[in-house]
DNA sequence: GTCCAAGTGGACGATTGCTTCCACTTATGA
DNA sequence: TCATAAGTGGAAGCAATCGTCCACTTGGAC
């Protein structure tokens, strides 16, 4: 509080306004945890006890509040990969960043739904660091590849492949995390150059009865 | 068409209201494919040449349409689990199950989103028909096990996991199928009890652009 | 051919969510 | 303390979709 008068006026914005802001961070968050990144714009302004012209002033489209919501969790994903690249290790680095954000995914409802959504978009301006993750993840691999932990026919392109999956399980399945972390653990087990069969964390609570292979097929 | 009038007719139904049904069962899977189960009730009377109301009368709720509309692959799905059962070896009688339910995942676009979405549901009517399928299944992960082939950890929730994952990753990124066809063939080599580095279907075209780990931090 | 119940179409009111606009409030610098 | 521009709230205008209602049409039994 002390802090944030003198700060704020630095960079010409209002200290209510920076505050607002905030606070519409956090409902955000919550809303969309809570209903999805669908939820409509007024429940997000409801809860962090502003107008809805507020919330628009500060972000003018939803995707904009979304990746505001979530640049916090997009960092700690950029970062995963700086540290996966610092381990010794090159499958431990590895391991490192399939299971880092995967549990980002797993621990921020709302956030795979924004990872997904922002999928397709390369845009211009971020292209320049997609470009540099691309070519850092490709690195990792190769090194993983090259100490001959990492199976020779990984292709960078199978961590779109993991993570797309693992989001929809996640989100299908807002559980305790069990199932996301028996998930990662098999497939980081197939992407070993020498697989062998290694505990894995216990399996989900859910019985079967979800599998919806039973047709209603007299359909009444 | 020949046919159709006497058929008909000893349900009780008129012919054309069958047949409208049937448009519009046709219409639904074609809406759903393009814009997912979402998709406005309207638009798909309107593919269908028929009235909302005529609509309305034949499913009365969007559930009840997007489960006629997927009741065929839902059959096939359960035809899959019985024909698992009667293959005599039976880790292939395992594989033909994933395979199969993933490639019609694959297949029909809409479907996923319908299989994901009965889930929660384990309505009254149905239970019988899932508890069946779920005593199928687990006397084929049994028998699988005590073959030898498949690893003795394996859980009969596991199959809810690896669909949803599935369902994710189809539903994100409706292309080709190479991603899905490389998800499954990860899977399945880390169901193995002895696994062993078989051959990948080929990688998605995807480049990592997809990647969406760069941060626009510099939030602009 | 005639009749009528089953079936149909499209308009309609209700609901929900989006976004803008403008009169009011308040932080800040002098 | 005052002036002022930045910031705010909520109402209002739109647009999309839902699900129902009712007057009209048509299949099929006789």
């Amino acid at each position: 509080m002390a802090e944030s008068s003198r700060i704020t006026a630095r960079d010409g914005v209002r200290a209510d306004a920076r505050r607002n802001r905030e606070r519409v961070l956090v409902a955000a968050r919550a809303v969309f945890a809570e209903h999805g990144i669908d939820a409509p714009m007024a429940t997000v302004a409801r809860r962090a006890g502003v107008g809805v012209a507020t919330l628009y002033r500060h972000f003018p489209t939803r995707d904009a509040l979304v990746r505001g919501a979530f640049a916090q969790q997009m960092e700690t994903c950029a970062r995963a990969l700086t540290e996966a690249l610092a381990v010794p290790d090159p499958w431990q680095g590895f391991q490192h960043l399939v299971e880092t954000v995967c549990a980002l995914q797993r621990e921020e409802r709302g956030f795979p739904a924004a990872f997904v959504a922002a999928f397709p978009e390369s845009t211009s301006e971020h292209a320049q660091y997609r470009q540099r993750a691309e070519r850092d993840f490709t690195t990792l691999v190769r090194r993983a590849q090259a100490s001959g932990a990492l199976r020779s026919d990984f292709h960078p392109s199978d961590l779109a492949v993991v993570l797309l999956a693992h989001c929809g399980l996640v989100t299908a399945l807002p559980d305790d995390g069990a199932a996301s972390r028996r998930l990662v653990a098999y497939l980081l087990q197939s992407f070993r150059a020498d697989p062998v069969n290694k505990p894995l964390p216990p399996p989900t609570a859910l019985t079967l009865r979800s599998f919806p292979i039973a047709t209603d097929s007299p359909q009444g």
